[in-house]
DNA sequence: TAGATTGTTAATCGATTAACAATC
DNA sequence: TAGATTGTTAATCGATTAACAATC
């Protein structure tokens, strides 16, 4: 298969632009929904529409894997979600845990509860006893004192940091020295991490705070 | 006073960039933290560091608001707090609500509580009869068939969508037909709003691909 | 003063979009 | 074929960063 400039690049570097990565994800779960209806293929624009996102867009996404559409009937809709799983899901599974079983938690853990294969919560974790012994979604609650032998009996590479914000600090020291690959931190405490880490933080504050100013400015 | 270039394009279209907004967003959660220390001033490359930016994009951002710090004693860090709110915070302060009482609606109703005097929850709603009768956070959560009501009634503009994927359309539906300005979607099903309306979305499941894609590659 | 920092412009980098040949 | 769509490059747009004069 000859590959073009920009495969080539990403070939090299093993990388897709983030921004890419996430609209593959977006499309993939507006793909998935699709399934169950007769419709077989799919059109650019209608992909675009679905997600906010331009025609153009979403081809040069589709490019930058190498996957190839049919001018007349669009994309396949079956092939296309194999196509942008073997771009952007692991090669192996991923394990990963939450850590805080307040509401976020166990919001997060019921969420995600089996919609990826390569991608599971296998643990959560909290320092609550009365937690400990309950499951949500089906997944055991650990005391966070025994989160080394967890994450090495089941091989856990992320970590979604749930608890107050002041204990968000401990939490990680803990994970790095335990070598978690990535952390989705949903505390608003920043955290620091080595460069070897994956760490990507989201704040509800913020995120309120932009539409306030948004909303106001019109 | 006397405007720049740049001070002049957003006096002229009211707008900041959408990353600055985020960046003095977060900046002033950190400054915030900081307030109880005996600390005063603060150099940009202090901010930077704990928001993991350069400190040239931190004067930036300062600069685009008209802030100007000592190149002997960095920025007053009370100053700074008021000017940020000066420039991101709303003129009138805005009402929230969240529909849906679920783990996350919970989440978000108490986590956002008085964290901001501008911008507050001051509705939750649901279809359950059970939750319909309880207060999260203080904030008393009404039956969505009244959502017509409450929003007229506690003037509000901004609403946080929990609700499950299947929900999401009808919901979005009445807010718009309701007068909402600005929606935060939490929930995976991707909206569509007429232009005047603030939209932003957040998937958890793309996060957490977008994590296991980086960590993969490394 | 020397050294550190700020404020600002110009250059660079990266992401989006316009344009269009190729395809069905 | 004509028309719609795809795939790709080059141009544009926007955001970040390098560079440096001004300031304390």
């Amino acid at each position: 298969m000859l590959l073009n400039y920009y495969q080539c690049t990403i070939k090299m570097k093993n990388l897709l632009p983030e921004k890419t990565v996430e609209r593959l994800s977006q499309c993939r779960r507006v793909l998935l929904n699709k399934l169950d209806q007769e419709k077989e293929f799919i059109f650019s624009h209608e992909i675009a529409k679905l997600l906010h996102l331009t025609p153009v867009q979403v081809r040069r996404d589709f490019m930058l894997m190498g996957y190839t559409g049919s001018p007349s009937k669009g994309y396949n809709i079956k092939k296309l979600i194999k196509a942008i799983g073997y771009t952007i899901d692991p090669d192996e599974s991923q394990n990963a845990a939450v850590i805080g079983m307040g509401n976020l938690g166990k919001a997060i853990s019921k969420y995600v509860e089996d919609k990826r294969e390569f991608l599971k919560i296998v643990a959560n974790f909290d320092v609550d006893e009365k937690k400990i012994s309950k499951s949500v979604a089906g997944i055991k609650c650990h005391h966070i004192k025994d989160l080394s032998k967890v994450i090495r009996d089941l091989d856990i590479t992320i970590a979604i940091i749930t608890v107050p914000a002041n204990d968000a600090y401990d939490v990680k020291e803990l994970l790095v020295g335990n070598g978690i690959k990535g952390i989705l931190n949903f505390t608003p405490a920043p955290l620091h991490v080595p460069d070897h880490i994956y760490l990507e933080e989201f704040d509800i504050i913020t995120s309120l705070e932009k539409v306030a100013y948004f909303v106001k400015e019109k």
